[in-house]
DNA sequence: GACAACATACCAACTGGTTGGTAATGCTAA
DNA sequence: TTAGCATTACCAACCAGTTGGTATGTTGTC
């Protein structure tokens, strides 16, 4: 799975030219001779390394993921000592990444692939769900550690909670591409930070 | 536009067709020959109704607003006389869509084409829009009203929260096709419904 | 010279869309 | 009322282009 290899071989031109046109285009419409144009590939490349379309589309899955873990892993929240400012740290930095930056760049291709062949393809579909559940439990731990410490008679779920994170800002990405404006992302995923705030915010109180 | 036929014309059949395929398949997935065959009716017929498939998908997302439209003025929860009791109402009602319906019966047409077609349609993807946002605003009336009885003084905008109850439930069935499961779907709108009661919980104290 | 990593040329199936035609319906004027 | 005509609604066969996938050839490296 994990292979380690220092010059951009096809196969990794190939998966990230997947995750560039795949949000673009939607899986359908995105042919395979255009993502080995896109990868500066040939069809035979692209065949030698994946035996088909759903095959790369899984693999995508996977390399989307691990990617997605390293910004997060990187980003400043994580040295919060209070998790429930890493939380807080964490909804704003999805803020962040949401400025400045077109809807085909900072939407999610697990998200974008899902919606399309949850039906036709249950080997996608599970892949991408394997995707948004790793993300959405690294953010339950966050959640898990702020309810411990400032609201540990709540009676919400923090798998749920977890969850509820990735469906707004997966539903903001739904929107913001329906409106043609990232801005309505950031204003949704502002209405998820409230909600946040709230819950812990009345929690003390009691 | 508001064409009032007796009969299940060829017209009215193949947008059914689209309302149901594409919801299954997806739109690229979704042919028009297969939309002919599920419709019971040639591709003659087709493109006599519709001068392409973009056309049809047009046509659907009004037919699909009408329709929806007409499911919610219907429905009990307006009713109720004070507008919170509406809301919560609203999506209490939302709820029961969701269970005991299978995910392609319950998802919305609109979320799912415009995840595929905003960036290559921008025909498709306003027509998408406008369906939202209408809906989205008829919720907002509700919202609007709330807040003059209950929380005149509240920060928080109302449309944004409209189209923001809009995210939550997209973002719910997203999650929920990942997981192909739409219990999944249920647990994040409660969430929504928790987040509403908190907002007026906490505008009533101040 | 063996094997992985590609490239080239090609295919059958399917795509959205067009064709020329026909049956049914509505409209109009005598 | 109805003959005459125009329009709408629909059909079956077909088209050119594209699709995912394959078969075979070439190249560089150990």
């Amino acid at each position: 799975m994990t292979q380690t290899q220092t010059r951009p071989t096809a196969r990794e031109k190939l998966l990230a030219a997947a995750v560039q046109l795949v949000r673009e285009k939607g899986y359908d419409a995105t042919s395979v001779d255009s993502l080995c144009e896109n990868a500066g590939v040939t069809k035979g490349a692209f065949f030698h390394h994946f035996k088909s379309k759903d095959e790369l589309a899984i693999a995508a899955t996977q390399f989307w993921t691990e990617n997605a873990a390293q910004l997060f892993a990187k980003a400043e929240y994580n040295k919060f000592e209070d998790p429930l400012d890493q939380l807080i740290g964490y909804v704003d930095f999805r803020l962040q990444l949401v400025h400045g930056s077109t809807l085909p760049e900072c939407t999610c291709l697990l998200g974008t692939m899902v919606q399309e062949k949850f039906e036709t393809s249950p080997a996608i579909r599970d892949a991408c769900y394997e995707g948004i559940h790793f993300h959405a439990a690294e953010v339950g731990k966050m959640i898990a550690a702020a309810k411990a410490l400032h609201a540990p008679h709540a009676s919400w779920n923090v798998e749920n909670l977890g969850l509820y994170t990735q469906a707004v800002i997966q539903g903001a990405f739904v929107l913001a591409k329906a409106k043609n404006d990232v801005t309505l992302a950031a204003d949704m995923i502002l209405h998820l930070r409230r909600y946040i705030e709230l819950l812990f915010h009345h929690a003390k109180e009691d």
